[in-house]
DNA sequence: TCAAGGCTTGAATCGGCTC
DNA sequence: GGAGCCGATTCAAGCCTTG
């Protein structure tokens, strides 16, 4: 999306968002605790100058969520078309080929690890390309140690057709979505939302949306595009609304005509946009400022069942929804187990806990007894779950 | 596909297919010159041992396309359980075993020179992967002097879901179509009869079919199936169909339970198989053996499977046509949401689809959301549908 | 670090059954 | 006697979190 390259002069100065500012606060659920924000960072601005230079400049592990769309590297189709090489030759021989492949790749790489050092432990990298960089950026990511979600495909729903019928219709792009490391496996994903979102299915890897166009592309004075690349809005608050929540810090360091700030606004997310070029930084710094917050409850971070309080099975008992010496039973009525005073199963002379016991007499490896246990009540079965929900909600009163 | 790995025993043997011999010809469209055919290719057999070191043994340019199946590199840290604890049947084998990335990149460059130098001057390679190793293969094609002719998106219908709802559902993979080098431009591609059989409009990069299963699956005689990713029939047709002609050399170096070879004798094509393990060698013969060639006439492009129409409730917010923040009303005005970015619908604190959502207020066990709720327009009520409806026109033009 | 809690499908196919 | 429905089965993997 921008041109924030390596080479660019070295002083950085700071655009300046006025009206997206900090004193706008980002809606907030009451079930998790604020994020940290380093007090250094240059929250809803616009750094102008070298994309590297400016993220070296940025306090470590300060940002949520990245969303990357580094240069195509479309220049190097003049360099490869070329007569035939035998292949040994193309690869001992042809320096300049070569080197243009590793040029693209050093600065993959020099970009990729600016932008790792200034990630939260669980925050994770959004990255777009074609089939013209997205391979050498993907497997960068893997011998840098990132960690590879998924990869998404933007399925387009009018793209430029293909005029001299000589290949497929290029009809989407890439997006390859990373976390830091492996093991950091706390990283934010609305599942529950993107599938309620979804018609109640889950949310598959491959997205279909319409390229930007009409009211919502960036036009000059001249009438012109002001950028040959710009991306819609509906692509990055999809990313946004699955990979991050309100008041998160987004981390765009290539950041063009600021479509990811556009939308972090709306969707009462920080920005840190980098930019090279001063052109694009205050065309997208006037888009920002005309664009509005969306209200509260439309953007607020969605329930997670994760970060529901946890609930006992004593709590039950003790609430008297359940009583000691009652007798549990599974929904088809083949297993039983008895209910013991101190929030225990006893089957036989075996005690164990809802889940031990249900996966016992199932001979399974695991079970959740909330879902599998149910107590008669009035002659009709009733799952142990819907007590623990009663509990929460006498809780949440 | 297959399981043509290095470290194989050295000899490799023939397993002649006895019925798709030589002594059946191809048939021919009078449009082109007969194919030049090299006298020492074992055509329609499959090559038993090393994959590398059979490649040495084929002539060079000899070739007119090819399709690899490589080893995923999947890493797979520990097994997998459904929601209902069964364990899922997943590739384990060893031939899916690397140590390192650098390990799997030399496997990689080794094969690819391998076929790269039986490949014809204006043949063409399909590669087919997911992003545990695609973008490896992609960028190893680059540096290789190969050149990217497009990446195509196989989107799964029927993918398996993400059972731990951590990330996106993984519904496709990606194949990369390439040329052995920039100006080998003269290369087979059927694009009037590809346009022809898609409704008149160009095929696109992102294809919709189901993965192989029922009756088209082998399965062995205990009943489970013989190859963990046998690839379905209708996706080698297509490549076959827009990237060959009739009586051309179809090269499949990891040849597994055979797919490009039964896909390669239905159209009339000649096939060579690279195959190490002989269990499957055996399966993708008889397999082969039983398929039949189809008559000429037959011998055309599949029609596009008719394009999903499930449109989730998201992508009306997407498309522009409900707001973040509008509220949404039954036909009759007694219940109200309030629908939020992320497509979904929020009623006091709850939050869920607009089915959930729909069935919660009416008290009932469940509700079509579409046409219960409305929105306001011009001082009536919309229903949602309509504009269901109108997404499902954009999607189609 | 380890043990335990507890949370997690969708599409296609096929056999058997009802109208 | 089919068409159609219902439920069981099948198939797919870089898939958890807390104390």
């Amino acid at each position: 999306m921008g041109t924030s390259r390596t080479g660019a002069a070295g002083a950085a100065s700071r655009i300046s968002v006025s009206r997206t500012g900090r004193t706008a606060p980002a809606p907030r659920t009451g079930l998790k605790s604020p994020p940290s924000v380093s007090p250094s960072l240059p929250l809803d601005q616009i750094l102008l100058g070298d994309c590297i230079a400016n993220l070296e400049k940025l306090p470590a592990e300060s940002v949520d969520v990245v969303f990357a769309d580094p240069p195509y590297n479309l220049q190097l189709e003049q360099s490869l078309t070329r007569p035939d090489h035998s292949l040994v030759d193309a690869v001992d021989d042809d320096w300049d080929k070569f080197a243009s492949f590793a040029d693209y790749d050093a600065f993959t790489r020099a970009w990729l690890l600016g932008v790792r050092r200034v990630m939260k432990k669980n925050a994770t990298l959004w990255v777009i390309g074609s089939y013209h960089n997205i391979f050498r950026v993907g497997a960068a990511l893997q011998d840098l140690n990132f960690w590879l979600l998924n990869d998404i495909v933007w399925r387009k729903a009018n793209p430029m057709p293909n005029f001299r019928g000589r290949r497929f219709t290029n009809a989407h792009e890439t997006m390859i979505w990373a976390s830091k490391s492996a093991d950091a496996k706390n990283y934010t994903f609305h599942y529950e939302a993107l599938k309620a979102g979804n018609d109640d299915v889950q949310m598959r890897s491959d997205w279909h949306l319409p390229i930007c166009t009409g009211e919502e592309r960036l036009k000059g004075e001249d009438g012109r595009k002001v950028h040959p690349t710009q991306k819609p809005e509906a692509l990055l608050a999809r990313i946004l609304l699955s990979s991050s929540n309100p008041g998160d810090v987004v981390l765009d360091p290539f950041f063009g005509s600021g479509t990811t700030g556009a939308v972090a606004k709306k969707l009462g997310r920080h920005f840190i946009g980098l930019e090279r070029d001063p052109a694009y930084a205050k065309a997208a710094r006037a888009r920002i400022d005309a664009a509005e917050q969306l209200s509260g409850v439309s953007i607020a971070a969605p329930p997670e069942k994760r970060a529901e309080v946890r609930v006992p099975f004593l709590a039950l008992i003790e609430g008297g929804h359940v009583k000691p010496g009652e007798t549990l039973v599974d929904e088809r009525r083949r297993y039983t187990a008895t209910v013991r005073a101190d929030g225990t199963l006893a089957l036989d002379s075996i005690v164990g806990s809802i889940h031990k016991i249900g996966s016992l007499v199932q001979g399974l490896p695991a079970c959740n007894g909330w879902t599998f246990w149910h107590v008669k009540r009035d002659g009709k079965l009733v799952c142990i779950d819907d007590f623990r929900a009663k509990v929460r909600a006498e809780m949440a009163a």
